[in-house]
RNA sequence: GGGCCCGUAGCUCAGCCAGGAUCAGAGCGUCGGCCUGCGGAGCCGAAGGUCCCGGGUUCAAAUCCCGGCGGGCCCGCCA
């Protein structure tokens, strides 16, 4: 039975009623929410905001679901449902002796979808904002694919462009390897990668700007440097920024290094390749540990190279809205949103009225393409490599005008269906207090700092508790809280939310993180270890009349409904707070109500298969959430 | 200047999209309790708020509309 007893049942009534009343399911499942007062019953509906004549017909709704645990009434206009805990409990024994568990409830509607995320430049170790990136864009593809649907999950490698180059400038004029560079500073790869991209970087716009004569902007750039060479090693810094000083025109040479890796060129084609390629390895090796994985890792510069990019870009220079911008060959996308753009495609762009779109340049002058025109190509080949009905793309906020535009592109150039299914999930950056971070002056908190940090500290806690754990063990839980620690702060709040990053809050461990869930679902494994099997059979229902146990059930019953709306709608915060909810029902029984020293055996079953339901759910919407279900911590 | 996001308890935020039935909530912090009970990363309690401000719509507004104010982001031949 798929749901469970509790949500069947309030489906049930949700299609009764779209049969007596014609108020939509959809409607009936968006607007039901738990009753503010025990009086009206458990859960209400507004029916009277669609339907006038509910007396009349309230009857024939009853009678249609005819479940014997469920009724109904009416009371200042809401439809209110009122489950009998034991018939709930019965109908719930009897589905888990059958080896049911709780799990979101699959779509009538599977769609192919893909989620891009995280795609991180080659060119800096992740940190935390990559995180945020990374933890939602995993959450989405773990909750979608739970609810049926087909995901395809893709990194996109950008190691085509101008930040790629400035690293492998850096390490030409350093004339040493990237594997040696990591070995000396006795750092991982990406690491010293980020390092040698943030000096080169810091050390060209230094000297561009003295040459430009902004003494203020060359004193900050110099000191940043300075942070930078303490950071690093001091002589390959210095050697970085004389040699960076000593050139004529650094810009030149970055464009240089661009065109040849466009055109495939040895040896810029190995050399950039390479780099991005031990980057990347370093990247896997950090999302790794954080549970994250994709099922294929796409080349920009593939794109470029295998073709797609030139049809695409011939389709653009035969195209109507072909224009020029300030000397550059560019689309005029204004004109495509008056030609093309209709009210129904405006919003489905998320294109805002009256928004002034500005034209989008598709190459620089010395040939070169820039990122946006590549990903017109890449988002094309997202759509048919994978055959998908959609694609959603997790990308920072403050990229909403180039990501917006890329979908008008799509539509202009004939490809209407890829820029109307292609989503942009936004979500705002990780911010240091007082300041944005900033790849490439070096100034970010790494993930495998952060990750190492909260490992340190819950393995302090975690040994005080568990003295007996050998190392293995305690390793691997402490990285699992760690963990579930980092990735529920980061996804707990709505993406729309900007985050200060704060350590202390981030690896805090008690009650609104995900320490706090792991700890409630270890607890509930705790007592059903030493409890042993449940006996179904001989579990009595009547144990849920009891208010605490009651309201536990209940909610606990509603997981694969919570769960498919936040899949549904992209909101993991829903799942997380859920989960809390979920949580604090369960400690506040826990702390007066005891499952194995319950004398009598049909009580004792019923809170153990309670307890089994709970756990199932914390540990089903954990998976989902991407936060480690640990047995003990 | 234009577009978008955010503004709710000292702090971090939920609720707003789909206005209602004790809707003013949670956590942190503060203060006070609970360790001979299945794990105290827990539980119980107290203090703490003009829901940024001003209008409007409505029987009803934290929620919708308009106008302000404050903070953030974007408006680059960077990504």
């Amino acid at each position: 039975m798929q749901g469970g007893p509790l949500v069947q049942a309030l489906l049930r009534v949700g299609r009764c009623l779209e049969d007596k009343t014609g108020v939509p399911l959809d409607s009936f499942v968006k607007l039901l929410s738990k009753t503010p007062r025990e009086e009206y019953g458990d859960f209400g509906f507004p029916l009277a905001r669609f339907f006038g004549r509910a007396e009349q017909v309230l009857p024939e709704v009853q009678q249609c679901v005819s479940i014997d645990y469920v009724s109904l009434s009416l009371w200042n206009g809401f439809l209110n449902v009122k489950l009998d805990e034991r018939g709930l409990g019965r109908e719930l024994f009897e589905l888990m002796k059958g080896g049911w568990r709780p799990e979101p409830l699959k779509t009538e509607t599977p769609r192919r979808i893909v989620v891009e995320h995280t795609s991180a430049n080659p060119v800096h170790p992740l940190h935390i904002g990559h995180a945020r990136n990374a933890s939602l864009g995993d959450c989405l593809a773990r909750m979608l694919k739970a609810r049926g649907n087909d995901v395809v999950v893709r990194y996109y490698v950008n190691d085509v462009g101008r930040q790629v180059s400035v690293v492998v400038l850096g390490f030409s004029l350093l004339g040493i390897e990237p594997e040696e560079l990591s070995t000396r500073l006795g750092t991982k790869i990406d690491h010293a990668i980020g390092w040698v991209y943030a000096v080169t970087h810091t050390a060209i716009d230094a000297v561009m700007a003295r040459r430009r004569g902004d003494q203020e902007e060359a004193e900050r750039l110099a000191a940043q440097l300075v942070k930078l060479r303490e950071r690093g090693d001091a002589s390959l810094a210095d050697l970085i920024i004389e040699r960076v000083s000593s050139l004529e025109n650094p810009e030149a040479k970055l464009s240089e290094i661009m065109s040849r890796y466009e055109a495939g060129l040895e040896p810029e084609r190995s050399k950039v390749r390479a780099l991005s390629q031990a980057a990347l390895e370093g990247f896997m090796e950090t999302l790794g540990r954080m549970g994250i994985g994709y099922d294929s890792i796409d080349w920009e510069s593939d794109v470029v190279w295998s073709g797609l990019l030139a049809a695409v870009l011939s389709k653009a220079r035969e195209s109507p809205y072909l224009t020029k911008h300030k000397e550059a060959l560019a689309l005029d996308l204004m004109r495509i949103v008056r030609e093309r753009v209709g009210e129904k495609e405006r919003e489905r762009l998320r294109l805002p009225k009256g928004f002034e779109v500005p034209p989008m340049i598709l190459f620089r002058s010395d040939g070169t393409t820039l990122y946006w025109t590549r990903d017109i190509a890449y988002s094309i080949y997202k759509f048919s490599d994978s055959k998908a009905d959609q694609v959603i793309n997790v990308i920072a906020s403050e990229q909403r005008l180039p990501q917006l535009q890329i979908r008008i592109a799509l539509l202009g150039l004939g490809y209407e269906r890829e820029g109307l299914n292609m989503l942009h999930y936004e979500y705002e950056i990780v911010r240091l207090p007082g300041r944005a971070m900033s790849g490439r002056r070096g100034e970010y908190v790494t993930l495998d700092e952060l990750i190492d940090e909260a490992k340190e500290r819950a393995a302090k806690e975690a040994a005080l508790r568990n003295p007996d754990l050998s190392k293995e063990e305690l390793e691997s839980i402490a990285e699992g809280i760690a963990v579930g620690a980092i990735r529920f702060s980061l996804v707990q709040p709505g993406a729309t939310k900007s985050i200060t990053f704060d350590v202390e809050r981030v690896l805090r461990l008690e009650e609104n993180t995900g320490p706090y869930l792991q700890y409630t679902h270890a607890r509930a494994h705790n007592i059903l270890e030493k409890h042993g099997q449940v006996k179904y059979e001989l579990a009595e229902p009547e144990v849920f009349s009891e208010r605490d146990r009651r309201s536990l059930l209940i909610h606990a019953l509603l997981y694969p409904m919570v769960a498919a709306k936040a899949a549904d709608e992209l909101r993991p915060e829903d799942l997380a707070s859920y989960l809390l909810k979920l949580a604090d029902l369960f400690n506040k029984w826990y702390q007066k109500d005891s499952v194995i020293r319950e004398p009598n055996a049909g009580l004792r079953e019923g809170k153990a298969a309670m307890v089994q339901l709970v756990s199932q759910v914390l540990g089903s919407g954990l998976s989902l959430l991407g936060v480690p279900p640990l047995k003990r911590m």
